[in-house]
RNA sequence: CGGGGUAUAGUGAAACGGCUAUCACGAGUCCUUUGGGAGGAUUUAUUCUGAGUUCGAAUCUCAGUACCCCGACCA
């Protein structure tokens, strides 16, 4: 892609009304714009990271079974009074209509999986739009009241069963963190189940201080626990926690019967497992940032490569990785230097890439990492190869 | 939903109750520039909305709205 062709802007001052770093970041250097609070448009960058953080969780969930499907946003009264939460302050309802809008699925799937599945288990799953009636949203994308979700409900006709499959989708989700980069921050962190549920639930917790919860890390043995659920003394005997700010962003909840029962399938018991995509996003910003920009982790990069010329024409050099199907952005603006450097950092792709006067002289380009200081210079006939065995 | 704060050009800022509301950046046109945000010329506004005080309001008062932060809330 070209820049002079790209659908975005980047701007030098923060934006007055944003003070976290993932919307600050991402707005200055194009890949969102905000509509309103918790309201965000996704420009053709922040799209392009959306859709491989979507497609990573499709590859994993596909893994474990899943299908994909895509259920409505608009939602009928009448599923939601059957399991009596019409009611929910969260839920947009449309004046005049008997008509919500879904900020979760189990009474859309519930009756859908009846209808259509004839043996069990069935693990289904969508990417969505959920809409949430938030009374206070806040941290840029972090907790906004539009939000892309990924759902996806298990049906089983035994507890084994739905046991078995919830640690298969823990394992799937822990592939997920760790292709998106954040593993190394992300915790399993035992939570309540919240209203239906006597038992416990996970939650996947990202250590950043941007988050709203709090978790307890215990020292000896590793496990986690949310605020909610935490007691002074872990399961192994440990008294000695570390406390950290935190961001959900995903949970795993075994429904048993709850759902099942009240749209009358009999024997089935349920499980649902959720991933914030566009939280997921603003996460990785939280988590990879320098005072320049974003350092975005390879997989959810936009761009793999960032080719800017300075004073000179790398156009050659763009069609030749474009033919390699190198994912590139191609800075061919006629601007000074230091906005396209800066730029460069704040946009945050993995590897930058500079053709100018200095290295032409020597056959080279320069290569320099994101977030490395470290500047190196390939010979412009083995940059195809460099790249090929950075891939 | 409680508490605090903010609202001026596309963006970020300035302007004692008083001159044609100023500056920078961006964007448009023209020329010169190119290794860390370059220079000149020129164009770019319903000061959030409504009411009030006043000879006179961006500035003071009241109400509303929006946004940010803290808390409450949060599948």
């Amino acid at each position: 892609m070209k820049q002079t062709e790209l659908f975005t802007k980047t701007t030098k001052e923060n934006p007055k009304d944003e003070k976290s770093i993932n919307a600050q970041l991402l707005m200055r250097a194009g890949f969102i714009d905000k509509l309103g609070a918790g309201i965000y448009s996704y420009l053709p960058l922040g799209l392009m990271v959306i859709e491989n953080i979507k497609n990573i969780v499709r590859e994993e969930m596909n893994k474990i079974g899943g299908q994909e499907i895509l259920m409505p946003s608009l939602h009928p009264k009448e599923n939601w009074e059957i399991t009596g939460r019409w009611g929910v302050e969260e839920m947009y309802k449309i004046k005049d209509e008997n008509l919500g809008l879904g900020w979760t699925h189990e009474e859309i799937i519930t009756p859908l999986v009846k209808k259509y599945a004839s043996t069990f288990p069935k693990y289904i799953y969508q990417i969505q739009s959920k809409f949430r009636n938030e009374p206070r949203a806040k941290s840029g994308i972090l907790r906004g009241r539009e939000f892309l979700m990924k759902d996806l409900y298990s049906f089983h006709k035994s507890e084994e069963d739905l046991n078995d499959y919830y640690e298969k989708v823990k394992e799937a989700y822990f592939k997920i963190y760790e292709r998106c980069g954040i593993k190394e921050k992300t915790f399993l962190a035992l939570a309540s189940g919240g209203e239906f549920s006597s038992s416990f639930s996970h939650e996947f917790q990202t250590i950043t201080d941007a988050g709203e919860d709090n978790i307890y890390t215990c020292k000896d043995c590793g496990c986690s626990f949310n605020e909610e659920v935490f007691e002074s003394r872990c399961d192994c005997g440990s008294t000695q926690f570390d406390k950290r700010k935190s961001i959900e962003v995903g949970n795993i909840f075994k429904l048993g019967d709850k759902y099942s029962k009240l749209f009358k399938m009999d024997n089935i018991v349920m499980g649902c497992y959720g991933i914030g995509i566009t939280r997921v996003m603003g996460a990785i910003v939280e988590v990879f940032n320098d005072d320049k920009g974003i350092i975005w982790p390879k997989e959810v990069s936009p761009f793999y490569i960032h080719l800017i010329e300075l004073d000179t024409d790398a156009s050659e050099i763009y069609d030749n990785l474009q033919r390699e199907g190198v994912k590139v952005l191609y800075d061919d603006r006629q601007k000074s230097a230091g906005e396209k450097l800066s730029d460069c950092d704040l946009i945050g792709i993995p590897i930058r890439i500079i053709l100018s006067k200095k290295t032409i002289e020597k056959n080279c380009v320069e290569i320099k990492r994101r977030g490395s200081d470290k500047i190196e210079l390939i010979e412009i006939n083995k940059l195809i190869e460099f790249i090929k065995n950075e891939l």
